[in-house]
DNA sequence: CAGGTTCGAGAGCAGTGCTCTCGTTTCTCA
DNA sequence: TGAGAAACGAGAGCACTGCTCTCGAACCTG
């Protein structure tokens, strides 16, 4: 599991320095231009590279692309953390409208990083087991908002529908991750998809020319959902 | 405005003919490969034909596109709509999980058309003038449901938050085709985009190992949204 | 039926991801 | 310390892409 194998040789820091310059430079290209269009060569070409070279430190052009795609899922989880750390515990409601906000900007400030993320997949490759974790932090720090909120006592101000057993076996792996009620739990989900479509939504222009107010738009949905979760 | 120039001479059939030849085939490869990988050349090997012809009815990779998402936009719309259409009117309810049940079910049968509708943008391209009207289908069908059940006295049974002047302005837009007071409008959009947030996080994969029966879950979240809709 | 338009095909350009080879640099270990 | 192994950079090359241009044939119109 150890990431950077403590580098010794001139050569261990000359490969990891070229790895990072080549993920800069990657991540340069990517907020130019998109996902689908980022060049290997062009990567190479900035750097004053033969392409060949790349190739010695990210084996393909999806390596690289599920590189950045951490990269970015971490950046996101952190600044999610970032806002959360900087609101008081007790304080819910401030925390999810903070983490939120924070998501929000970070998208709005990293197009195609976020459409990286939560847009369509890029090429036909299902995403390598390393990008679960990061891909969770977002998700994770959510979720654990709400189990604090819940245990403190904020309980739904919005009646829940039940769930039935098939639909409570279903979610079980995220019940373990927070140990609140089905119905709450869903609610978070609920939350967390309204979340994700309205961002996609508004970042991929579906609220053009419908929505004109993005930000309060944003803000006064964000606080009706805070009112859905029972967060006060 | 006149879309097809009545087809008069052997030309203008041909062109139709192959047009229409053109877009089916790239739709076949749209399915199998997606929207990036999608290539022009490929569509016109299969058709026997030389690449350069493909320009005679498409100026660019691009054009191919847009008639393929405007075709998508159309096509999710029918579904959407049909499935509205065997429902009885009055039954607000039902007529919404049919609707957005339909819906999934067509995104599920075409994942790449799906994406492309409502992931990433794929090129660095503005979508033209020509697919608002398109894509506004489905939602304009839901704006229709909501109104109708609000009309019908189907009030929200839970409580919208006041609207400020300023979200009230934001929204006028989408204010005028449904026009029903802003908090229910407002619980309208919410359910919206809760309900692309949640296809795209299954369809893109971030439900996976989270959620353990898609189909389970979704019927309860639409129920739920329902609930907070005020559907009865 | 003459003149203009539209068409299909082919060659060609610039770009891509990726592979292979070859000579050089660097590291490791006896 | 020096020999063998491993890693590396550069270049050529393959198969593919979107797109342009040209040229002769087909077609349509007056």
């Amino acid at each position: 599991m150890e990431r950077r194998p403590a580098p010794r040789t001139a050569r261990d820091f000359a490969r990891i320095e070229l790895t990072r310059a080549i993920l800069a430079e990657g991540r340069r290209q990517l907020a130019d231009v998109g996902p689908g269009q980022l060049s290997l060569r062009a990567v190479a070409r900035e750097l004053q590279m033969a392409s060949s070279a790349v190739y010695r430190y990210f084996p393909s052009r999806d390596h690289l692309i599920t590189a950045l795609l951490i990269e970015a899922y971490d950046e996101s989880g952190l600044v999610v953390q970032d806002a959360d750390a900087a609101v008081p515990r007790v304080r819910y409601r401030k925390r999810w409208l903070a983490m939120t906000s924070a998501l929000r900007d970070w998208a709005l400030a990293n197009h195609h990083e976020y459409a990286l993320l939560y847009g369509s997949p890029v090429p036909g490759y299902a995403a390598p087991e390393d990008t679960v974790a990061p891909a969770q932090r977002v998700t994770l720090a959510l979720l654990t908002l709400f189990t604090e909120a819940y245990e403190a006592g904020e309980r739904a101000g919005i009646p829940g529908r039940p769930v039935s057993r098939k639909v409570h076996a279903s979610i079980a792996p995220i019940a373990e991750l927070a140990p609140v009620p089905d119905p709450a739990l869903i609610r978070g989900l609920l939350a967390w998809s309204t979340v994700i479509g309205q961002l996609s939504l508004e970042l991929f222009g579906h609220l053009h020319k419908g929505v004109l107010d993005y930000q309060a738009h944003w803000d006064h949905v964000m606080e009706q959902v805070a009112d859905d979760l029972g967060l006060q």
